[in-house]
DNA sequence: CAGTCATGTTACCAGCGTAAACATTATGTC
DNA sequence: GACATAATGTTTACGCTGGTAACATGACTG
């Protein structure tokens, strides 16, 4: 690594043996397929194929699947951070920073079903055996979703009090797109405003 | 079907070419074979091994491997639905039979994560891709919820208010139980009695 | 007893994740 | 520039999966 001059491989049409940045190219691919359909169905064979490359390459970049996913995760975590930046810094100051985040939050589930949900269900990234190493992180954009509702509704009351109204309040826009995204209640935009409210939690 | 005396063939420990009940025991079998793994780890060639019997009979009681699920699903719906019904029956009228659902709701989740995301998933079954046919059904033990909410919650009020209501009521209920499932929040017992309060809705 | 049909079986297929062995190219040193 | 080595990609192979087709068994019905 004496610079990082791209090393691309450009050659017009050559060969091109070497891909150039296939770990990026993998992560990129497997966010466009994910798109596209429930998460089980991903494939990393497909992924492979999609990028162009053999489908044992992955494992130069990746030692397994869940690796490949991870990475996924990682890329849509900062993809909801900044819809989460872009909701808060639109919204007036007050409670209505969490209406506008808690529909991004929405928003962002419904445009990406199944990476949102292979996000959520990352932590255990079993997804279910076993209890989760270390509960409640789950990615910087979480974190952030948290601390916003915490300065919020965190103010002169009790920490069990505090804990309560930040578990209501994720557990709110939560539940609502996990509803959604399996169709027990229709995906309808109004909706998302009318339910998630600040001054109910 | 001229009447049914259970041709359960139980002479002894012959060879038993025939099953006897065996939609009912794959169904059992799967039930059992859920509860120990992620859902997308159950296997229909699982399922027939542990009921001892090839992976191909399966096919004789259900078209594919969605009919066998959806028939799991049926069954968890009743066992849900019971939960319910025990929960309403100790709890005392008013405000309380809300709380005692909700925690039951999110008690049988957690005692059945795999289960419990498959018969929520059902309506789609895709469970993603496409917007399912029917919104808001998603069988009777989830019917008997909503009603239950709807007549605690809606007794004069306009409507739009009833039905922002009950899905603040479900999603809350609904996001803790996904949250606790996927390890973003501790699955405590006391933390549901405290999130799931019916004064809040 | 013979026929029929539901219910089981074995044989086979394509697709999956992944490990091992091999091929090719990029990189650092003389 | 020549060469050793590390990085990256390919081919082959294995066991698992869901699913189809053809065959075997045996329980009812006449």
């Amino acid at each position: 690594m004496t610079g990082n001059d791209n090393t691309v491989n450009m050659s017009s049409e050559k060969s091109r043996y070497h891909h150039g940045d296939l770990r990026a190219a993998l992560i990129e691919e497997g966010l466009k397929l994910i798109d596209t359909g429930p998460a089980d169905a991903l494939s990393l064979r497909e992924i492979a194929r999609n990028a162009g490359v053999s489908a044992t390459a992955v494992y130069r970049h990746f030692p397994d699947k869940a690796a490949l996913l991870d990475a996924m995760c990682l890329e849509g975590d900062a993809r909801l951070g900044a819809a989460f930046k872009a909701a808060m810094a639109s919204a007036e100051p007050g409670l209505a920073a969490f209406s506008a985040m808690g529909q991004a939050y929405v928003r962002f589930a419904l445009a990406h079903p199944s990476l949102f949900r292979l996000m959520m269900a990352a932590p255990g990234r079993g997804p279910l055996p076993v209890p989760p190493p270390s509960a409640g992180d789950g990615g910087a954009a979480m974190q952030m979703l948290v601390n916003t509702i915490d300065s919020l509704f965190g103010a002169g009351v009790p920490a069990p009090v505090q804990e309560a109204r930040r578990l209501r309040a994720w557990a709110l826009v939560h539940g609502l797109a996990m509803l959604m995204l399996d169709g027990q209640v229709p995906a309808d935009p109004a909706l998302i405003d009318v339910v998630v409210d600040a001054r109910l939690i």
